[in-house]
RNA sequence: GCCCGGAUGGCGGAACUGGUAGACGCAAGGGACUUAAAAUCCCUCGGUCGCAAGACUGUACGAGUUCGAUUCUCGUUCCGGGUACCA
């Protein structure tokens, strides 16, 4: 064998093995538990980058980990295909969306298998491919039929000069990004999921999923928000209409003093008309509607609202209630409209502070008094009703059941509960995704295509940024249809494309059946390898996508295409990989590789020479190129070590600033451990290695055997659970360090030492599985290392007869010294008092308290 | 703004369930081998004071609970993610 670790060729020999003999290559086996492990699937955007790396080196050690404990294991992988980039990139380069996907799939198709991933290729799975959404479109339809899918009128932002529909990144300080001209709101018809009939349900289960981070389900549990309240009826001075609102407040109704409706809130025109506030209003509502109506953005906007100049009734003081148009009231949540209550809601109170408007106290904190003409900041806890008429004196808790009751007696008010989650958008004005499978008729409406006339192909010839609507738009045979329903030769087809969350809803279903033609899916073959055991991905999907997942699981559930509701019964977040934006003045974003930093840590651009200025540590992405190729660490170090230095750096949770600082010392160390093997190859000859009782060692043989013992418990606590790859390699570090630091010892038993060496192997294997291979080979010719079982560690191995034990005075640690593993307490205590060093600090001192924890540390306080 | 996280040596990180802070690695410094270099192997390495033994101090900041806090509670600062059309 080489005496030098030589990684290239290591690295493709095993790489050809492995896809000759279809190593990776699943099938259902009845009989054999199956493992299914799945990693996020990429957005093919042009090149692996290290987040990449990251996420999917995690997910092979723990493929190729649970192979070895025996599992079936399905490891699939595929491309989230269809998305914006491939339209910006067929604007910006000329070239077209479908070529540019696919060039970039094969690029990083070709990048992932120089990394040594363990999948099954048979299974890979492109989402623009007609066979796949084919199946997407057909569920649509199944979706519309059973009122699961439906249209309303919904806005988008418009950009006027392009005559695009701009995504929200593409929107930057309320301009478009491409030419700057300001956005506007235009309201489409739109197709919508009914994802709120699934509130509830989604949001119980979420205290079911055990295996998931408290942190994801927290933050989903918040987003279906559901909150309990009333629903109040408020007469309108002077008009038919009533207005409802949802509050979570009945309790302060006493202290409403006026009410505010979202702009777009059909009876804000209807109120102001022939008013002297007609035209305020309206100016109002127009310019509130171009702005951005994100959440973000209306959270941090200003609170400004316009009088509409009508008025309502408070149904229980008769106080004429001026009814608002308000930037902050979202038509999506409650009823569009609120009831405010200046004295306990501090939004309300800003508001009624800017135009001057009645403030009232009906809740006291208890013991204390509110004044309404004095009051500085809203009161929002619990107290004592007061000004409530016959509610006075009740704590205002019970008063939001005693209110409501009253309400619902008279008629004008109920319980109620409301989400802040809201449907599910998913008409898309853009061309490259799955078309809607819908055709428009005058008679007939909105009419599914005929499941014979599926897939609706995504038409090649669009033309992008030339329609001022959707690109399918521009082409009439495409847009031409005859209704399926009357047979209306003039009807219209959907021109919408669906959002791309659509597609990575259900593609972790298909990988177990990916070429099936007669269904959405298998319903065996889906059976046996769903749910997904592990999942593993990027935390910044914690909401969308992974509710949007847990939604559609759900539908296909009612639709009897799958058994179980939950997709992903663990889920792995891992931390993002991040690093600096770097801006140049002329080219903008610039990659890492394209700027030269000089002595002075000054950065400039080498396209063009101009200083680059150095921004903020975000995730890496694509569009803000603060992105590193793993091709340099390819090339340089191999598959192997850059494996090795992704989980070495930081556990997978946590987000990891990237900084190619250390990884020579990942090479150093498969370098050490080759080194290892090379020089022993020949007296392991012949050898068995020794995995027998520890009573039969001693001395050095002994010592290893305890370490090789201890190192293969702590691999695998560290891997089976928490994933704490980091602390696994090191502690095989450790065992290589003891290794080193043994060579030459006489009495160390060679069968021991080939215990060590294999173990190490076995250990190293799911994280460096070219290298370890190579080396198994040289030590024993036979089978793969990949197909050996996980070892086992023996606790006989693990016993030992003393303990350490340390010493505090007053908390601070003092003196130390080893005591029989079985030494009682008071044989401890005792011990301690005597010792020498701990004596100078406690002579001539009353001891207060001695603390002993039998096997760790005495505590005495003076 | 709101929701969810995070902060430990020059750097990445470790510390089980509240019990020795800094494992393992990088960088740095020193030594061995070599004609020399590379590679390799060994040693030192939070800060301050001290010749040393050692003492004091130290886990973003400020309080608190406790015999004992990186760990628990409250408050603050800064950083990251999400915020419904980036994926």
């Amino acid at each position: 064998m080489e005496d030098k670790y030589l990684a290239d060729s290591i690295e493709s020999k095993w790489q050809k093995k492995w896809a000759d003999e279809g190593s990776f290559r699943v099938v259902e086996v009845p009989e054999k538990e199956k493992y299914y492990l799945l990693e996020m699937f990429p957005y093919p955007s042009g090149n692996i980058h290290m987040g990449h790396v990251r996420n999917y080196t995690i997910g092979d050690v723990v493929a190729r980990y649970k192979k070895m404990r025996g599992f079936n294991v399905l490891h699939p992988m595929g491309w989230d295909a269809f998305g914006m980039p491939a339209e910006n990139a067929a604007i910006d380069n000329n070239t077209h969306p479908a070529a540019w996907t696919y060039a970039n799939i094969d690029t990083m198709r070709s990048q992932l298998k120089r990394i040594g991933l363990s999948y099954d290729w048979d299974r890979e799975i492109a989402t623009c491919t007609p066979e796949y959404y084919r199946w997407e479109q057909w569920l649509f339809i199944q979706m519309v039929e059973k009122g699961m899918a439906y249209r309303k009128e919904s806005y988008v932002n418009w950009c006027e000069s392009c005559h695009t529909v701009l995504a929200n990144e593409q929107v930057e300080d309320d301009c478009c990004w491409r030419c700057g001209e300001t956005v506007q709101q235009k309201k489409l018809w739109q197709w919508f999921f009914r994802i709120t009939d699934y509130a509830d349900d989604l949001l119980v289960h979420c205290d079911k999923l055990g295996g998931w981070p408290d942190s994801v389900t927290t933050m989903q549990k918040n987003w279906i928000g559901k909150s309990v309240g009333s629903e109040v009826v408020f007469e309108v001075d002077g008009h038919e209409e009533t207005l409802s609102v949802f509050t979570t407040r009945p309790d302060t109704l006493f202290g409403a003093t006026f009410m505010c409706l979202a702009p777009e809130h059909p009876m804000v025109a209807q109120l102001s008309k022939g008013t002297d506030e007609e035209e305020a209003v309206a100016r109002f509502v127009a310019r509130i509607l171009t702005q951005d109506r994100s959440s973000k953005a209306v959270e941090s906007y200003e609170k400004e609202g316009a009088f509409t100049g009508a008025y309502c009734i408070n149904p229980l003081t008769g106080f004429k209630m001026p009814i608002y148009a308000a930037n902050f009231a979202l038509m999506e949540y409650g009823t569009g409209a609120v009831m405010s209550v200046p004295a306990h809601d501090q939004r309300d109170f800003d508001f009624a502070q800017k135009y001057g408007l009645t403030v009232q106290v009906v809740v006291a904190p208890e013991g204390a008094s509110l004044d309404s003409d004095t009051l500085t900041e809203a009161y929002t806890g619990p107290g004592v009703m007061v000004h409530s008429d016959r509610f006075d004196g009740m704590e205002s808790g019970a008063a939001k059941d005693a209110i409501t009751d009253y309400l619902e007696e008279k008629g004008i008010g109920k319980k109620t509960i409301s989400f802040r989650l809201r449907d599910w958008g998913v008409s898309r004005q853009r061309y490259w995704g799955t078309p809607i499978p819908m055709i428009h008729c005058d008679t007939c409406g909105a009419v599914p295509v005929p499941e014979s006339d599926l897939p609706i192909v995504l038409p090649e010839d669009a033309q992008l940024l030339e329609s001022g609507g959707s690109p399918l738009g521009t082409l009439d045979y495409f847009t031409k249809a005859t209704c399926p329903k009357c047979g209306n030769t003039h009807a219209r087809r959907d021109t919408d494309t669906m959002d791309t969350f659509v597609e990575s809803s259900w593609y972790f279903a298909r990988y177990c059946c990916p070429d099936y033609t007669d269904g959405m899916v298998d319903k065996e073959k889906v059976a046996y390898w769903m749910p997904v055991d592990q999942y593993i991905g990027g935390v910044e999907h914690a909401i969308l996508h992974l509710l949007y997942s847990r939604y559609f699981t759900r539908v296909m559930h009612d639709l009897g295409l799958v058994d179980f509701v939950e997709p992903f019964t663990r889920l792995l977040t891992q931390g993002m990989v991040t690093k600096e934006t770097l801006t140049c003045p002329t080219h903008k974003w610039v990659l890492p590789s394209d700027t030269e930093r000089d002595g002075d840590g000054a950065v400039s651009c080498k396209l063009c020479g101009e200083p680059v200025d150095v921004g903020r540590v975000i995730k890496m992405s694509k569009s803000k190129k603060n992105v590193i190729d793993p091709n340099t660490l390819l090339n340089r170090y191999g598959a192997d070590t850059t494996r090795l230095f992704c989980l070495f750096a930081a556990p997978p949770e946590k987000d990891l600033e990237w900084n190619d600082e250390g990884v020579e010392g990942c090479f150093k160390f498969i370098g050490r451990v080759w080194r290892l093997v090379a020089g022993r190859v020949a007296s392991f000859s012949g050898v068995e290695a020794y995995t027998g009782p520890a009573g039969e060692l001693s001395g050095k043989s002994r010592e290893l055997y305890t370490k090789i013992n201890a190192t293969i418990k702590k691999v695998t606590d560290d891997v089976e659970g928490k994933f704490h790859f980091n602390t696994a390699i090191s502690a095989v570090m450790e065992l290589v360090n003891s290794m080193y630091a043994m060579n030459g010892e006489a009495s160390l038993r060679v069968d021991v030492m080939k215990r060590a060496v294999e173990t190490v192997l076995l250990l190293l294997n799911p994280v460096a599985p070219h290298v370890t291979e190579e080396l198994w080979e040289t030590l024993s010719g036979t089978g793969l290392l990949m197909d050996q079982p996980w070892p086992e560690f023996r606790e006989d191995a693990l016993v030992s007869d003393e303990v350490l034990i340390v010493v505090q005075v007053n908390g601070k640690l003092r003196s130390k010294f080893n005591v029989p593993a079985g030494a009682s307490k008071d044989e401890i205590q005792a011990l301690a008092l005597a010792d020498e060093v701990v004596g100078k600090f406690i002579e001539g001192k009353d001891i207060r308290k001695v603390i002993v924890i039998p096997g760790k540390l005495v505590n005495i306080v003076i």
